[in-house]
DNA sequence: TGTACTGTAATATTTTTTATTACAGATAAA
DNA sequence: TTTATCTGTAATAAAAAATATTACAGTACA
């Protein structure tokens, strides 16, 4: 149950939808029912990344650092960094068994190419795209 | 750290590379260093879907119940059932607010779309040609 | 009839995620 | 210059999920 993606696209359309305002993370938890701390943890990921500015201080907040034409779903999903879709082994396989020898290498491989056919199908939409489908 | 898909295929690819026998949950779970009990919940999973047979009592054990040309990583994707690639949000957006109201509708939608895409790679490959990869 | 499996439940442990609390630093306004 | 309000961040607690462990009923074979 891992909501980090849904919190920052949440975020991105609220201020995507308030152009040229500051948002603070209160208001924003506030419209998500989420602790403000997680919202701002994932507003650094965001602004690491280029995707949004901040400014502290008394009417500080957020807002977007691009124009929504030019942020991607892929590009917050990779700012969000979410545990691969296939999952992860925290196994060691035994060494001694030909198969538990090269798996992991293998396994690797895969879970980079549906990495890869994820960030494809979210680079074809936009933040304005979506946001576009509300009413 | 989720690693129920590796598991089933690793299962899988031992089941692969020793056609006609009967492997033990012990055995496999050896194998992989993972508790037998986690072997067998997978193998549930695996069964209902209708890829593999079991067999109990001394003797018993589990083979493949398809030709491994015939069964696909998506079949073992959908089998296992992990969480969304995306994550899921447990969070109730505020209905009073108009992006609440809708958002959770369009996240579920591109859920789907990201989930079908995940599919539409996985079904590329087969059980077979995963075994193939190996030395 | 004993042995060695599957099937499954119950419980405990570990890991991850989310919530909460706290506070330093920044900035605007009184 | 002081106060209020925000970000940034750490530390900790609580909740949720995954995995490990234990236990045992049922099945099938020797």
């Amino acid at each position: 149950m891992n909501g980090q993606f849904q919190i920052a696209t949440h975020v991105l359309t609220l201020l995507c939808k308030q152009p040229g305002e500051l948002l603070s993370s209160d208001y924003v938890a506030g419209s998500m029912n989420v602790n403000p701390v997680l919202v701002r943890k994932e507003m650094r990921k965001l602004r690491v990344c280029g995707l949004i500015e901040s400014k502290e201080g008394k009417t500080g907040g957020y807002c977007l650092a691009l124009p929504p034409q030019k942020i991607t779903l892929a590009d917050v999903y990779k700012a969000v960094k979410l545990p691969p879709a296939l999952g992860q082994a925290k196994n060691k396989p035994n060494p001694a068994c030909p198969v538990g020898k090269q798996i992991g290498a293998h396994l690797d491989h895969l879970a980079d190419e549906v990495e890869a056919a994820i960030i494809t199908k979210l680079s074809t939409i936009t933040i304005f795209d979506f946001v576009n489908q509300f009413d």
